[in-house]
RNA sequence: GGCAGAUUACCCAAGCGGCCAACGGGGGCUGACUGUAAAUCAGCUGGCAUUGCCUUCACUGGUUCGAAUCCAGUAUCUGCCA
C-alpha cells in the first residue's frame, strides 16, 4: 500500500525539536531499556547519518502492536536523518526465535513465504522510501537460503562459543525448563548474528534495534561483527510495554491487536486505545504518537484534573488509529462510536448514520439467521459469543442487550417489528462489546 | 543406545478404578460501582436439541459392568548413564 499519499502522510510526522538530539528524545519517550555503550551510541546518532536495522519475523499473517513500537523507533530515527533498513525474516521465520514458554511449531515454507509478502507491505506503510535516507527493505533468506550446512558451520559457527550461547537468558531459562530447547531454536541467535554482519557488509549498518526480549539476539550480532570485522557496532533494546494493572499489553478479549484490518477491525483497534487506563495513557502517548513533550504535558494535566473527560485516551486513539488505518477510516469509527455509545436513544439515530456505524461493527445478516431469532442467536451470529452456552450464560448474568434494552429471557423471539428502522439490531454484550445485525 | 520419570481444559496445577466436565490458583467474561479508566466485592468460565445428552485428561489398542486413573505399544519432552 505504498502510495504517493502515504508519503504525504509520512511527511507530516516530525520529531520534537525541543530535544537536543534523537537519543534524548528516545530516552524521554521511554523507548530505551538497554543499549550498547550509551555515550558512543548517542554520539553516533547525533552525528553523521548512519544506517540501522530492525528485523521482523513472519510468524503470523500480520504485525501487531509490539511490532508497531519497533516501526515507530525506525521512523523516529529516520526523521532524525538516519537510514532505516527493514529486514523481513524469510529465513529466521522458518526457524522461530525461542520463546519463554515452549518450543514453536514450524510453519511450512509456503506459509512463511506468504507472510513475508504481507509483512513487507505493512512495513512499507510506516517508512519513507524517498530521499537521501529512504528506507531499504531486505530479506535474510537472500543470504542464508543458498548457504550449505557445512559452510555455515565452518564460516559462521566457528565464531560462536557454546558457553556464551547457553548463557543467553532465554536459552538458559529454556534449558532449565521441563520443555528444554531444540537445536533448531538454539541456533536462532546465530542466524540473527549473521544478519547484522551481512547488513554491516552490504549496507554499512551499525545499529540494530529491537525489543529488549531480543537482547541476546541483538548482542549476538554486535559480537559477531566485532570478531569478524573488528568493528564496534551498536544495539538498542526497547522496553516491554506493560499495563499498570499487570495484565498483558496489546490484547483485547484474548486476541492480539493486529495491524491488519482484516484481522482486527479499525473499530476494535480504536476501541482498544480509547479503553487505555489513566495510569498508562501518558506513557502510551509518548511511545505511540508524535505529539511533542509540550503537548503531552498538557494531556498529563488533563488526566490529572478532569480524568472523566478521557481526552488523553481520545487523542491517543485518534493518533494511533489514523497512523495505522488512515484519518478517513478513523473518522468513520469515531462517528460510529459516538452514535452507538451516545447517551441518546438508538431509534433516534437516523438510518444512514446507523447503517454507517453498524458497518464498523462485527456484522451479521438475515442470511445467517432465521426469521425468528433469540438474543442467543443474535449474540452468536455477531460473534460476540463463541457458543450458545456461553451466550446463555451472558444472558443469565444480565449482560445481554438488544437495541440498548437488557434481555433476560434467552428464549424470547424477535422479528423485524422489533428492529430499528425495521431492519437493524444493535446487539451488545456487557458494557461495551457491540455487534450489528442487518435483516433487510 | 541403556535406565528412570513426565504428558490433564487458555496457562500453572490437583486427581491415581465409580461421588470427574474433572479441586485450587492465574488469566478471561459478566454483574454491582463508575468516567467506554482503575481498585474492590460477587457470579460464571468444554459443547448441544440444557431437569438430559455428547466430546475431552498426548496417541493407538486392551483389561473391566465402569478408566484421566490399570496394562501394552507409539510419539514427544526431561534427567541420569553410555
Amino acid at each position: 500500500m505504498k502510495t504517493v499519499s502515504n508519503e504525504t502522510f509520512l511527511s507530516r510526522q516530525a520529531n520534537d525539536p525541543s530535544f537536543e538530539n534523537i537519543w534524548q528524545e528516545l530516552q524521554w519517550r521511554g523507548l530505551v531499556h538497554v543499549s550498547t555503550d550509551e555515550d558512543k551510541l548517542e554520539e553516533a546518532l547525533a552525528g553523521e547519518p548512519i544506517n540501522y536495522y530492525c528485523g521482523f519475523d513472519p510468524t503470523a499473517a500480520s504485525l501487531h502492536l509490539g511490532h508497531l513500537v519497533q516501526l515507530l523507533v525506525l521512523r523516529r530515527l529516520q526523521l532524525a536523518g538516519h537510514r532505516p533498513v527493514a529486514l523481513v525474516g524469510g529465513a529466521t521465520g522458518l526457524i522461530g526465535d525461542p520463546r519463554q514458554t515452549s518450543e514453536r511449531n514450524l510453519n511450512t515454507r509456503e506459509t512463511v513465504e506468504g507472510w513475508v509478502e504481507t509483512l513487507r507491505h505493512q512495513i512499507e506503510h510506516y517508512l519513507s522510501f524517498e530521499g537521501d535516507n529512504g528506507a531499504i527493505m531486505v530479506n535474510n533468506l537472500d543470504w542464508t537460503g543458498g548457504l550449505s550446512a557445512l559452510d555455515f558451520l565452518r564460516d559462521v559457527g566457528k565464531h560462536f562459543r557454546v558457553g556464551t550461547m547457553i548463557r543467553k537468558e532465554i536459552v538458559a531459562s529454556r534449558l532449565e525448563s521441563d520443555e528444554g530447547i531444540s537445536y533448531t531454536e538454539f541456533s536462532y541467535q546465530v542466524l540473527q548474528g549473521m544478519d547484522f554482519l551481512e547488513l554491516y557488509r552490504r549496507h554499512n549498518v551499525t545499529l540494530q534495534t529491537g525489543g529488549s526480549d531480543q537482547w541476546g539476539n541483538l548482542t549476538s550480532g554486535t559480537e559477531l561483527v566485532r570478531k569478524v570485522e573488528g568493528e564496534h557496532v551498536h544495539a538498542l533494546g526497547t522496553p516491554l510495554i506493560t499495563n499498570s494493572d499487570g495484565t498483558k499489553f496489546g490484547k483485547s478479549e484474548g486476541n492480539a491487536i493486529w495491524l491488519n484490518p482484516e484481522m482486527c477491525s479499525p473499530y476494535t483497534f480504536y476501541q482498544f486505545w480509547v479503553n487505555t487506563a489513566d495510569a498508562d495513557v501518558i506513557d502510551r502517548l509518548k511511545v505511540f504518537t508524535f505529539l511533542t513533550r509540550e503537548e503531552i504535558a498538557e494531556y498529563e494535566q488533563k488526566v490529572a484534573n478532569e480524568p472523566f473527560r478521557r481526552e488523553a485516551q481520545r487523542k491517543l486513539a485518534w493518533e494511533v488509529t489514523s497512523l495505522v488505518h488512515g484519518e478517513e477510516q478513523t473518522q468513520r469509527v469515531i462517528d460510529a462510536s459516538a452514535a452507538l455509545f451516545g447517551r441518546g436513544e438508538l431509534n433516534e439515530i437516523d438510518e444512514p448514520t446507523l447503517e454507517a456505524a453498524g458497518s464498523e461493527l462485527p456484522m451479521a445478516t438475515s442470511a445467517e439467521l432465521g426469521s425468528k431469532m433469540t438474543i442467543v442467536d443474535l449474540l452468536v451470529a455477531t460473534k460476540l459469543e463463541n457458543s450458545k452456552s456461553s451466550a446463555r450464560r451472558t444472558v443469565k448474568d444480565g449482560g445481554a442487550y438488544l437495541n440498548n434494552v437488557k434481555i433476560e429471557d434467552p428464549e424470547e423471539q424477535f422479528n423485524a417489528s422489533d428492529a430499528l428502522h425495521g431492519k437493524y439490531f444493535v446487539v451488545r454484550r456487557g458494557r461495551r462489546n457491540l455487534g450489528f445485525v442487518d435483516i433487510s
